[in-house]
DNA sequence: CTCCTGAGTTGAAACGTTTTAAACGACTCG
DNA sequence: CGAGTCGTTTAAAACGTTTCAACTCAGGAG
C-alpha cells in the first residue's frame, strides 16, 4: 500500500515482471492469462496501490459505465423517490448512477448537461427545467441518449416518460366540487414549469365542465414549489376579501400545499373546515403531516425506474424506438379534504 | 449541426483550416489566437457539432473539475441540505457537483468510492455508512482528497465536519427531563451508525446525571433511520405493558420521528399528553408535521459549505493542515413536548 | 523429425486531448 | 539591409489505457 502519486499499469506491470499488455489483460479478460501470472499481477497491483485511470480506459475503450439523471430539485422527496427507481434499474444493469441537482435554475441544468455529454456518459435522464428548450434535442441528436422524466414531448428524438398532470388536475378539482367547494384557489408556479401548466389546465377543464364561473377558481402563483413559497401563497390567500376568499386550495405540489397547511394551522385556521387542501406527488410526508394531506398520487419510482429501462435500451444500440410512456395519477383522499 | 458519431478537434482543425494545435488554443487560452482565425474555428465547431472528449482532456491535463459527495441517504431532506451547502460552495469554485447514493449500503458506497477514485475527481466528500471503514483512509493515502461530512474522526488523515451529536442526544433527554418525562425511549438505529451511537450516548449521560435508574431509558432500535421503521417502532412501543410504556420518545431523527408520529396518531394517543416526541435533525418537514415537533436542530447547509470548503482548500495543493470541526447544535421546542 | 495447434504473452498502435518548443512571417530598429 | 522582436501558428510528444496482430513455446499428430 502504497502512498505515492500516480502508478500505471507500466509501473504494475515492471514491478510483476510482464509486459503491460499483460496487465491489461487481468484487468480486463482475467482468464485469458494463466493462474501464476495472474496473481503476480494482482499481488504487484495491491503493493503499488495501482488504481485505474477511467479517463484513459474510456478513451480508449470509448465506453462509459455511468448513466446520469439531472433532477430539477433534489430537495423535493419527489424526485429523491424517482432517482432511486433510475438507481435500481442501473444497478442491475451493473451501471453507476450520478445525480446532478439543477435547483430549478436552466444554466445549472445546462452546465450539467454540457459536462456530462463531455464526460460520454452512457445516458442522460433529465426533468428539465424546461422542457422547450432545444438543447435537449441538441444533446440527443449529437448521440447522447436522453430520456425526458415527469414530461411528455411527443414526436420529438427522445423516449419520454410522465404522469398525466392534466388528468391529475382534474381529479384534484373534482374531488374538491365533489365535497361542495364552489370558490377555489389554484396554487403553484411558475407557469413556465408544464407540471404547474398540466395540472392548471386539468383543473380549468374540470371546473368548465362543472359550468362554474372561471374567475371562482383563483390562481395564485407562486415562484417555486417549495415550502416557504407555500407559506407566502397562505399570507396572499388571508389578503383576499372574505367574500372573495376561496374555501379550498389545490395545489401544485405537497411542499407548496405543506407549506400552506402551516400557515393556516399558524393562523388559526381549521383544515378543512376553514380552508380544504389538495397536494399533488403525495410524498410521504404528505400522510404524516398536521392535516393529513388529499394527494394526487404518482408512481414515483416506477417512473424512475420505466425511464432508466427505455434509455438502456437505447444506450444497448439496438433496434430502437422512441416512446412516450404515459402513466396515470390517482386521488389519495385524507383528512385535508374531509367532508 | 451535424449528427453523426465523435467530431475531433482534428475534424475541426481541418475544417477550419488550420493546425490541431491552434483549435486547442481556441478552447483553453482564446487570448492567444489571432480574432479572425477564433471565429473561423468556432465556427466550424459549431457547425461540426463538437464537443470537447472530457476523458482525453483529463488524461492529458491531469486536472477534473469536478466534486462528489457521497450521501448517506438521498431520501432524507437532511443530507439534500447538506448536499446544498456543498453546492453552493462548489459553485463558487466553478468545479460542477455530483451526487451519489450510497443509500445506506456499504456496498454501495465502496462501489462509489471506486468509481470516483477511478475518475480521478477533485475530491470526495462523504458521509459513510461506516465511518470506520479503512477504505477511507486508503482512498486519501492514495491522493484523493477526503472530508467525512457529519462525522469526527481525529487523528485520521482527512478533514471531518460534524455537528457534536453527543450534545445534541444531551439537549434532547435534558429537554425532556425538564418537561417531567422520568420513562424515555430512545427510538434508532442501527448502531452501526455513529449519528445513532453518540445521540444515544448523550441521552444516557444525561439520564445518568439526573440520576434515574438506567433501565427507564429504553432503547427501541430501528433497522433503518427511516419513516416506516419509527412507524413499527411505534408499534413495538404499543406492545409494552402500560407500566412500562414510556411517556416521552427521543428519535435519533426526524424521519423516524414522523413515523412514530403517525403511528401514534393513528393509534388514537394524543401528543405530547399520551407521548411526548423530540426528533433530531430539524429538516423542513418537521415544523409542519401533524404535531410540529421539537427537533434538535443543526446546521446542516453550513456544514456542507464547510466540508466543501476544506476540500477545495487541500485540493489547491498548498499547505494544508487536516481539520475536524464540529459544530454545535441547539433543541427547537415545539408543540410535540408541550408543558 | 516436422508440422500444426493453441494457450499465453508481447509490442505497437491507437484513442482525443493539452502542451511545449520551435518555426514563421511581418515589423521595427539601428 | 540585416538583426532582433513580437504575435501567431505549427508539429510532435506526451497522458494511461485497450486492442490486435504477431510471436513463443510446449505438446501432439502425422
Amino acid at each position: 500500500m502504497a502512498s505515492s502519486r500516480s502508478v500505471s499499469v507500466k509501473d504494475v506491470a515492471a514491478a510483476a515482471g510482464v509486459s503491460l499488455g499483460t496487465v491489461s489483460n487481468v484487468l480486463n479478460r482475467p482468464d485469458r492469462v494463466s493462474a501464476s501470472t495472474r496473481q503476480r499481477v494482482q499481488a504487484a497491483m495491491a503493493e503499488l496501490g495501482f488504481v485505474r485511470n477511467e479517463s484513459a480506459r474510456q478513451l480508449r475503450a470509448g465506453t462509459s459505465r455511468t448513466l446520469a439523471y439531472v433532477m430539477l430539485d433534489a430537495g423535493n422527496p419527489f424526485f429523491t423517490d424517482v432517482a432511486a427507481g433510475i438507481e435500481a434499474a442501473a444497478e442491475q444493469a451493473e451501471l453507476t448512477t450520478v445525480l446532478c441537482n439543477s435547483a430549478n435554475r436552466a444554466d445549472r441544468e445546462e452546465a450539467h448537461l454540457a459536462l456530462l455529454e463531455q464526460q460520454r456518459v452512457q445516458g442522460v435522464l433529465v426533468t428539465p427545467v424546461d422542457p422547450e428548450s432545444d438543447a435537449l434535442d441538441a444533446l440527443s441528436s449529437r448521440g447522447t441518449p436522453v430520456v425526458v422524466v415527469d414530461r411528455i414531448r411527443a414526436g420529438r428524438e427522445f423516449c419520454s416518460v410522465a404522469v398525466d398532470d392534466v388528468h391529475g388536475g382534474r381529479l384534484a378539482v373534482e374531488h374538491l366540487l365533489d365535497r361542495g367547494h364552489r370558490r377555489v384557489a389554484f396554487v403553484g408556479g411558475p407557469d413556465t414549469l408544464g407540471q404547474v401548466r398540466d395540472r392548471l389546465e386539468g383543473a380549468r377543464a374540470a371546473w368548465a365542465d362543472a359550468g362554474l364561473p372561471e374567475a371562482d377558481l383563483v390562481v395564485v402563483p407562486t415562484s417555486a414549489l417549495d415550502v416557504a413559497q407555500g407559506r407566502q401563497a397562505g399570507e396572499r390567500l388571508d389578503g383576499l376579501a372574505r367574500s372573495k376568499r376561496p374555501t379550498a386550495a389545490f395545489c401544485a405540489n405537497d411542499l407548496v400545499a405543506l407549506g400552506l397547511l402551516q400557515h393556516a394551522i399558524r393562523a388559526g385556521r381549521r383544515v378543512p373546515e376553514d380552508l380544504a387542501i389538495v397536494g399533488y406527488d403525495d410524498i410521504e410526508f404528505a400522510g404524516a403531516a398536521a392535516v393529513p394531506l388529499t394527494s394526487v398520487r404518482q408512481p414515483r419510482q416506477e417512473l424512475g425506474r420505466r425511464a432508466a429501462d427505455l434509455l438502456l435500451d437505447e444506450a444497448a444500440g439496438g433496434p430502437h424506438e422512441h416512446q412516450q410512456v404515459l402513466f396515470t395519477p390517482e386521488l389519495v383522499a385524507r383528512e385535508s379534504t374531509r367532508a
